[in-house]
DNA sequence: TACGAACCGAGAGCACTGCTCTCGTTTGCC
DNA sequence: GGCAAACGAGAGCAGTGCTCTCGGTTCGTA
């Protein structure tokens, strides 16, 4: 039995429409998103979007929310969709996905990864989602390593660094040799770094043939990393 | 002789002076750059400040081309400063110099490589200094592999990348190969993904140790492209 | 069932923004 | 010396985020 019903599915009826609303005007206008458009776009008075949102950098927040879900989304399920010992395909599978969520949301991907807005601080809510695709990358390695398909590597890493290392492994993949683990972070580093550079058109008038281009990329990390051809 | 001497030179000095003052509340304001505040700093009104800049964006395009230009210095005179055949010391000396001057520059560097301003189009003045760092980087590995203290990988790389590539090559590095041009331009990715990632603060809750940890994952971006230790 | 409280949208208003236009004044070249 | 270009101030326009007040609706509860 619907505790306060009517009102408060309309309530969340208007916040799911806001939200479009706004992912709508994010998508052609750009990153700066202009409370009283919105406003204007569902027929209402600027102030009315204040009866759902406090302020414009919640809006955002929800937004920026929902865009993390998405991409981890989509690259958890790219990945869940290979075969599990294909760690190679694995690899590609994610990083091509969250390639595409990028291109295909060129403003929410900016909204994530972009420079941070002066005033706004990223709320607590947002940190686990934003770990969603590196962690579906590091468990391509952890897979690989209890598998045999993968060994790790032999570095010997800076006493700190290893530490730093060992705390984010003893978190989320206990055992994860810390060398493997930073080698999985440089290519979700590289990863993010290649998105940038293609959303954000820095590369784009030298290289004509993106898509091979990327993989090509992508694929220099698994090696890296030492997944098997 | 000078042309138009005084009135020229004023002029000039105004311009100067407009921009310290906006490059000053970048750094505490942030990135959202308000022409009227800097009017007000200087003591002037508003509309003034139109006489020496059409536009705020071209304002933000004049520092912006000092900020390029600025890195590009860093990052060419720590490399310059290293032993020319020390080309790990090299590497991380220029990726350390980015590091630095992107830590102490956050808001510029934030201009530079942040998600790009809706309305705004990077002008074709700052292509050139915009590819200064990546040209040091990858000029480390041209000199190596000239007095063979650096072999070229020997990947096979798909036809439309290698075609890519090779048109960069012989633009910057005729006769460098293709595939050693791609692991440079991976390491120079991996490095933006680094200081972005560090910069707008998603790693750094996670690795207190930042800089012996940069200086790893830098390192191992130049294990991958072979630089001897 | 009636009432009080919570919720909601409209509207006015504040301080701010980029930018334009006009109006005197100053400046410097022919 | 005169004239045009350059200059700074001011008013004003359209837009922004946000606050506050005012009526009207809705809902939980007594």
């Amino acid at each position: 039995m619907p505790a306060s019903s009517i009102r408060a599915r309309v309530r969340a009826e208007m916040i799911d429409e806001i939200k479009a609303v706004a992912r709508r005007h994010l998508a052609t206008d750009g990153a700066n998103l202009s409370l009283r458009a919105v406003a204007r776009d569902m027929g209402m008075v600027s102030s009315a979007i204040y009866r759902y949102f406090p302020s414009r950098d919640e809006l955002l927040t929800a937004l920026i929310l929902e865009a993390y879900e998405a991409l981890g989304d989509a690259v958890e399920a790219a990945d869940a969709t290979t075969d599990r010992h294909d760690l190679r395909g694995r690899w590609h599978a994610a990083c091509r996905a969250a390639r595409d969520w990028a291109l295909a949301h060129p403003a929410e991907y900016a909204l994530l990864y972009g420079s941070p807005v002066p005033g706004y601080a990223a709320p607590d809510d947002t940190v686990l989602p934003a770990q969603r695709p590196p962690l579906t990358m590091v468990g391509i390695l952890r897979d690989g390593l209890a598998d045999g398909r993968l060994a790790a590597p032999a570095d010997d890493l800076p006493e700190p660094v290893r530490a730093d290392l060992a705390e984010i492994a003893a978190g989320f993949f206990p055992g994860l040799p810390e060398p493997l683990l930073a080698r999985g972070m440089a290519g979700w580093t590289q990863l993010f770094g290649l998105i940038s550079f293609e959303l954000f058109g820095r590369v784009n008038r030298m290289i004509p043939h993106r898509d091979a281009y990327f993989d090509h990329q992508t694929g220099l990390m698994a090696d890296l990393i030492g997944l098997p051809r």
